[in-house]
DNA sequence: GTCTATAGTGGGATAGAC
DNA sequence: GTCTATCCCACTATAGAC
């Protein structure tokens, strides 16, 4: 029963085209196909192709920069703030696969305000992941190992995670939760 | 001193530019200029753009295979064979990071032939690494997480490493290989 | 809100001179 | 081996009828 406006129908059909095959390779024409109707159509509802990917890019980032907020006001350690980014990642990656897709590979496609605007988002998620690693390194809860390669270890995971959740497809996302903190977090040996 | 073919030239800088953009967002004419020549000149070396993203994906795909099969063929642990295989793809990315791109990325805007002998060698190297991780936790050398969440993280992490690699720039390779084999084995804890 | 028709641009690729 | 000139096609986007 949810009235799904046309402008959402259409960014949500735009961004698994988006994901399949790159944002340059996919035309106003794909996109209007997928909803069967003709490409003039879609410019009733959005102003350019180009809006399509700022919307999903830019919508995603900040959901981002509200999970770390929401986690770093939490009263708890290092490592289970860790833990609650793994989750948020998981959690964001079950609900909007399509528009990671979009964010990982296609923002360089933006305009160039855009671009500037995710850049320093992403930097500042970064920096504010980097600096919970490095508490707990300094409270002896993680181990001395370069801050920088835990923070892109992890991150390269997660950020990834959207290409194999699909092909994988039910894996239940409390037992993915459950394993991928502790392969990340323990190691495997 | 080294006597680089055109053609070698051609797909050097298609590459570079493959990395920044993707392979639909870039033009011939932007490879032409980036060679200081004019696009029709291209055509006497090369069949076409297409041609080029499959050399660069096909001989990349192959060269992971080689490095499989030789570490296959060696009398060590499974978990020594990981190891191996880190440092595989360190040493791949530290060399070929453009190339990585386009495999990552772009593999699926090649011909429909290559694109299928290049998804039966992903397939191939895969059941190679899921196997020797199973062999690692039947022998009890590896923690009895779930295989699939094993292979995705790390080949995820080794995957995306080209990425960040350069951003990071001059980060040691021996040191490099020594941490990133630390944490994605041991853990960060 | 969708259509047809079309403008305007830029894409991959080829022919043939030098 | 590179050039100029050009073909042909697909692209994004707009105008205006319904």
């Amino acid at each position: 029963m949810k009235t799904t406006s046309r402008k959402a129908e259409i960014i949500a059909e735009a961004s698994q085209l988006f994901k399949e095959k790159g944002y340059s390779a996919v035309t106003v024409r794909d996109i209007a196909e997928a909803m069967g109707i003709k490409a003039a159509s879609l410019y009733n509802h959005i102003e350019g192709k180009q809006e399509i990917l700022s919307i999903l890019i830019l919508d995603l980032a900040k959901e981002f920069i509200k999970g770390m907020e929401d986690i770093l006001k939490m009263k708890i350690s290092p490592l289970q703030k860790i833990e609650k980014l793994i989750e948020l990642h998981i959690d964001i990656t079950v609900n909007q696969s399509e528009a990671l897709a979009a964010l990982n590979n296609d923002w360089m496609h933006m305009g160039a305000d855009d671009v500037h605007h995710f850049v320093a988002m992403r930097e500042a998620y970064e920096e504010n992941f980097r600096n919970i690693i490095k508490e707990g390194i300094s409270l002896g809860q993680l181990q001395p190992r370069h801050p920088e390669v835990i923070l892109f270890s992890i991150l390269s995971t997660l950020r990834t995670l959207y290409v194999w959740y699909q092909k994988r497809g039910k894996l239940d996302v409390n037992i993915l939760k459950r394993d991928m903190v502790a392969v990340l977090i323990r190691g495997i040996v």
